[in-house]
DNA sequence: GGGCCGAATGTAAGCGCTTACATTTCTTTT
DNA sequence: AAAAGAAATGTAAGCGCTTACATTCGGCCC
């Protein structure tokens, strides 16, 4: 249906009919649009009059093709079917929005080779700047974004010590935080439940986080169980479930985000035990799902809207050369919830 | 950082680089990427190489300029701060990039102005199609769409009667359904929570539903207590407070949608009510949420997923002209669960 | 072997815009 | 009031690709 008819030029004005019935050459038509400043109002006025009158709106390929810019942000996150970077991508989003600039949103689905392609992808498409999640990544896929010169920022994250900039929180000292937390409220049979750790950094630190806090505690740190699995909530439970078969069962299952967390506690409850009396549960990340369940669970928030800001401002900066390009620590909270009590 | 070089051109290999390197036209090399079966193995061969060696990708932008097409189908949608339509997006792209196309996504906040103006902005930057939820917006709207001659298909919808085709369930027998179940129960004071009907089609079809069901059960649908209110699960909470302070009180409670639900449902027992022995209460969509919460919401169930790829691929053939462009009917499903019981 | 035809490839004209540079117009300055 | 300089505008050359049309090539028929 609506098959394109070859005469578009008929229904979509170019800058040559604006500049037409402006009565001035494309040249001022196209500088009314980018750089208003730099043409007089009276002209620019009347260039104006005609824009609305045609109902023109600049074409997006040639205008990227010829200022060699798309004003593109192009961020990959693992996976869209989630809550976690949806908060923060709209706060991206809507940051990018008020610099002119878009967002182009893809997902990897956890896969690194897929996250690879869509990189390229995106780069193709000319994205002048690319929001990454994690640091972790082939060393050739960061070459290849060196050669090319596009700006990379990494969000979710925070290490100072990588060499893209991040904008984002120490997954490791708020595990640690949130560790030690558990262990001043009594527990010594600690068990983890983490999110799969080989091509996941953010997982990997949490994990850390966990064994410093333990440590700290005067307990063996490699002593420490921690089940690894997928990110669904029915996956969670399932760890929980094989966690808590030997005996002693630990007093208090960490897990490295809420998701997790929620599939543990539905399988304590499932198994009749009692949250906190029986065991401790705790998540991270603070989704919205956190306050809900019964008891509310325990968690690490995330100020994730905050962070999608400042990484969308940092970004587009280091994309228009204005502005320092180092790494933004955030700072995560505790939120003490239901879920963690006293051990028996 | 990494400022932009003038020559880039020594940097990114253009198709006159790869033409040199095979010793062919530049239009055999376009013709390898965009239609292979056109040149000869052996030619293609070369070029295919060529390549592969110089690490070759064509511009995006130079490459939509000269065949005016993008490849894009831009998806609008009121909000992705929240999981409703992650899922299904997620189908979409995934359906599109495997033909070959990009999914671009804005999100309008539930804003009838802010959609307009991202439905122009989609469309200035070249979308092929694109994907609207909700039949409902303004005309001028739908006639710069056709004089644009971009194809328009509707999601998270189905009415045959409206000019736009669409993809998507019933939403008012969809509800109906679902307060003939509340009604068979043996509820007969039913309250109704819903999003705001002004700007949503859905949530006005929704109602209309539980209005139906209603009139069926002999009730007068006009005495039908409505509240209505924001998409958030705190709002639902204080909806429901209101709700249930007159006396007789509803014995069920039926919510335009999961969320709204889930804040009546902690708001109830957060008021020391028991659910469903003193209150039932209803969602619909069927989110991730519904089966975390004690007890389970009892839910309309939508096949997000299914919806996204059945979209995703009718709307490209709208685009590429090949297909039919009829309106689809998906079914949707009572999840009968805890949230429901007989009244007292 | 000449003529014909279809397939493979090449030539070159844009696609709609930006921008370096040239030209014109207006301010200043002396 | 003329010269010099700055500001506003115009001219035209691309940006990197696709594609209509022209050309070449090779196979086939008579």
């Amino acid at each position: 249906m609506t098959p394109k008819t070859p005469n578009l030029t008929e229904l979509v004005p170019t800058v040559a009919d604006v500049a037409r019935r402006a009565g001035v050459s494309t040249a001022t038509v196209s500088r009314c649009l980018n750089a208003p400043q730099r043409v007089q109002v009276k002209t620019r006025d009347k260039v104006m009059a005609a824009v609305t009158e045609l109902g023109y709106s600049p074409n997006f390929s040639a205008r990227s093709l010829a200022a060699r810019r798309t004003n593109t942000i192009g961020a990959i996150i693992p996976t869209m079917d989630n809550a976690i970077f949806a908060r923060g991508l709209q706060a991206v989003q809507e940051e990018l929005g008020r610099a002119g600039a878009t967002l182009l949103v893809a997902s990897s689905s956890y896969q690194p080779a897929l996250e690879a392609e869509q990189i390229r992808a995106l780069v193709a498409r000319g994205a002048d700047g690319l929001m990454l999640i994690g640091h972790q990544r082939d060393p050739e896929i960061y070459a290849f974004l060196d050669r090319r010169q596009v700006p990379v920022l990494v969000a979710w994250a925070y290490d100072p010590s990588q060499p893209k900039p991040s904008v984002g929180f120490d997954n490791r000292a708020a595990m640690r935080a949130m560790a030690a937390e558990v262990v001043a409220h009594g527990h010594r049979r600690i068990a983890v439940i983490s999110a799969r750790q080989a091509d996941n950094d953010r997982a990997r630190e949490r994990v850390l986080g966990v064994r410093d806090a333990v440590a700290e505690a005067g307990l063996d740190p490699t002593a420490l169980p921690v089940f690894e699995t997928d990110y669904a909530i029915e996956a969670g439970g399932a760890a929980f479930k094989e966690m808590v078969a030997p005996s002693p069962a630990p007093t208090a299952v960490i897990c490295g985000n809420d998701v997790l967390a929620i599939g543990a506690l539905r399988a304590a409850q499932s198994l009749g035990m009692d949250v906190p009396r029986d065991i401790s549960i705790t998540g991270f990340d603070d989704i919205e799902l956190a306050t809900v369940t019964t008891p509310a669970l325990t968690t690490v928030h995330v100020p994730h809207r905050e962070m999608g800001e400042l990484a969308a401002r940092r970004l587009w900066q280091m994309v228009t050369g204005d502005g320092q390009a180092g790494s933004l620590r955030l700072e995560t909270e505790l939120r003490i919830r239901g879920t963690l009590g006293a051990p028996a």
